[in-house]
DNA sequence: CAATGAACCTGGTTGC
DNA sequence: TGCAACCAGGTTCATT
């Protein structure tokens, strides 16, 4: 679930232990998508958490010592903070961070598709995790001349354009359907089938659609939680996505498989060809 | 080189 | 009810 909005959502929920200095850091698995960085923190070291925020899927927390943690969800990582006194070690807690403000910051990932790394700031966006990330969806670089410039010779299907991180940075498989619904504009389009208004409209569409997840706190599947216990519920606002049988405007919601992830959409309300 | 499929890992849901 | 098969928010790697 964590696309940029619900990434978006728990950046903003970790707002409250900026500042905050780090008391220890406990991990009790050693590898999720690959190793954590054992030497995290040194020992006695004071290192104080000044600043949080989000790149592309990523979760990145600026160290006074110019080193950054890095976070990242993939499919079912989410992160709680509570007070240090009500933690409770649940399953597939896999690092607890504390804070002498007791405030105790804990990385929970079932499927152990995430990751999270540390090392100093410049070696960090040398990361090919990094390096290799394209603009922003919500940046105000991303234009429609970026996009059509990028994607006009491209062969593979848009809606897998959507979901390439090195192109767009932040847009997942839920929204990916989603923006395509909003825009029009047929998933089964090649990237070089799109004009360069159809790239402005998905960009508007882009923007659009993430803002509103935004604004509504992150979507849910199952049971995301914001870090302070609360639920987002833009998944009430999907329009297309997990709905194939139901009708949209009196048109049938379909479900197709592209490069071996699912796709809804509207054939009747996104066109393949222009007409 | 691009495109596709499998792999990573666990758990919930579906269908027989 | 039991159990196997399939599916899931992401990304990378190996194979065609």
């Amino acid at each position: 679930m964590p696309e940029l909005p619900e990434v978006e959502t728990t950046i903003r929920g970790l707002q409250p232990i900026v500042n905050s200095t780090i008391l220890s850091i406990k991990i009790h698995t050693p590898k999720l998508r690959f190793f954590i960085p054992k030497n995290i923190l040194r020992k006695q070291e004071s290192v104080e958490i000044k600043e949080i925020k989000r790149r592309g899927k990523l979760i990145l927390l600026n160290l006074s010592n110019e080193h950054t943690i890095v976070m990242h969800l993939g499919m079912s990582g989410r992160l709680r903070l509570i007070n240090n006194n009500k933690f409770q070690k649940q399953r597939h807690d896999h690092f607890i961070l504390r804070t002498n403000q007791d405030h105790c910051l804990i990385f929970n990932d079932v499927r152990k598709f995430g990751f999270i790394d540390c090392g100093k700031i410049e070696e960090i966006y040398n990361k090919k995790y990094m390096v290799s990330l394209g603009e922003e969806a919500l940046g105000i670089n991303l234009n429609d001349k970026y996009l059509f410039l990028k994607i006009s010779k491209s062969a593979v299907a848009i809606k897998q354009i959507l979901l390439d991180q090195s192109i767009i940075a932040g847009i997942g498989n839920i929204y990916a359907s989603e923006i395509l619904f909003n825009a029009k504009i047929s998933p089964l389009l090649r990237g070089k089938d799109l004009s360069l208004e159809e790239c402005n409209q998905l960009i508007l569409s882009t923007k659009k659609i993430l803002k509103k997840a935004i604004s509504a706190g992150g979507s849910t599947l199952r049971d995301y939680v914001s870090t302070d216990g609360t639920v987002g519920n833009y998944q009430s606002n999907f329009k297309v996505y997990k709905k194939d049988g139901q009708k949209i405007s009196g048109k049938i919601i379909k479900k197709i498989v592209q490069y071996g992830r699912s796709t809804y959409f509207c054939p009747d309300l996104q066109k393949k060809q222009k007409i």
